[in-house]
DNA sequence: ATCCTGACGCGCC
DNA sequence: AGGCGCGCCAGGA
């Protein structure tokens, strides 16, 4: 035996999707907070690119967004990727999320969407 | 294997 | 406040 069968091929991208999935509606997380819980605070580059890749429906990319509430980008359609955050719930405004510490997807951290 | 690009992050002008 | 540059990581040609 003696194999491990493969090597861990890319737990990071494979890290960051489960992430992203795990990320609830009316929530976002910043490329670099998924890419903190992914195990590379620095890969945030990375992350984006993987969303770019991830090519999975159940890995809601529109919920991740850049650092400071920016919406980042999305294609080309970052105007879509506003429409759906505001669908979602969420605050935005131009090419910013406000309320972002009440919108920041936190880990442990189940806050309803009651106005606090 | 190497080079370049790219849905970022932060500091600086 | 907005724009620019450098640094970091992964994927594709």
């Amino acid at each position: 035996m003696a194999k491990r069968t493969k090597a861990p091929a890319d737990p990071f991208s494979h890290r960051v999707l489960a992430v992203v999935r795990r990320i609830p509606p009316g929530r976002v997380a910043s490329y670099g907070e998924v890419a903190k819980l992914a195990g590379r605070p620095r890969a945030a580059r990375a992350v984006g690119n993987i969303m770019k890749t991830c090519g999975r429906p159940d890995v809601p990319c529109h919920r991740v967004i850049a650092a400071g509430g920016r919406l980042g980008g999305y294609g080309g359609s970052e105007m879509l990727k506003r429409s759906l955050l505001v669908a979602e719930g969420i605050v935005v405004s131009g090419s910013r999320v406000r309320e972002l510490n009440r919108v920041r997807w936190t880990v442990g951290k189940v806050r309803s969407t009651k106005s606090e």
